[in-house]
DNA sequence: TTATCACTTAGAGTCTAGTCTAAGTCAATA
DNA sequence: TATTGACTTAGACTAGACTCTAAGTGATAA
């Protein structure tokens, strides 16, 4: 698979791509006779795996880590888990501190809908 | 009240404090005859108000624009509304997003667990 | 054959949201 | 009186995550 068509597929940029394999988060990519990429499967479930955690906003820095662990085999399989372990509490206290933000979201837009809003901003 | 004190109060730096002020978040706060800011209520408010939208992810262009809104007065109200709407519709799609990424981690770490792991990364 | 187009690279530039520095002022304590 | 410490300013710097540019290559269409 293309750079191109990867990109279409997961509705992300060649840049993008190109920028996580140059930081080590996928690849390296196989490249054809003429330098050109050639995505594998593996490649491809990488890169879903990626594009999820980073759009739960999982850093860079940490799935590298993931990854390198990885890449190192077996041995690692104990401290993977932890590292997953840990961002399992981190996004879990994101999404409870982004409910409760939307909470007051909701009761703010209540009080401008029954026009009762006599308050700060 | 004074800087340091709201710094402390909300868990953020002077500087956050101050930069807030200079993009026209908050204030201009009134400062005594040495120069030094005296924060009233209404800013603890709104910093309170702003603090919390900013942790579930809301731009700071978005509350600037907000908080212009606000200032313009009472014929911006139905406008102050629909930009909280929309604020609000993206922040439920973030939070679900996040969510399906959680279980995607959780399950993830499952096979970790039960050692069932023989997958990609 | 020439032009076009998608790809390649290294590296520079951008955006957001702070964070830090340098130089200065003021009030209170040693 | 001298120094300490918290505050002030303007403006430079940083981190993270891309995004863009310039210069070049190679395959295909006219």
């Amino acid at each position: 698979m293309t750079i191109k068509e990867v990109a279409e597929k997961f509705d992300m940029t060649n840049d993008t791509l190109r920028y996580y394999e140059k930081v080590g988060l996928v690849g390296p990519v196989k490249k054809n006779s003429s330098g050109i990429r050639d995505y594998s499967e593996e490649d491809l479930k990488r890169i879903e795996f990626i594009k999820c955690m980073r759009s739960a906003g999982i850093s860079i820095e940490v799935l590298k880590k993931y990854v390198d662990l990885y890449d190192e085999g077996e041995s690692t399989k104990l401290e993977r888990q932890h590292l997953l372990e840990e961002e399992q509490d981190k996004l879990e206290e994101k999404i409870k501190t982004m409910t409760e933000a939307l909470e007051k979201l909701k009761y703010k837009i209540e009080l401008y809908k029954t026009n009762k809003l006599d308050e700060y901003l």
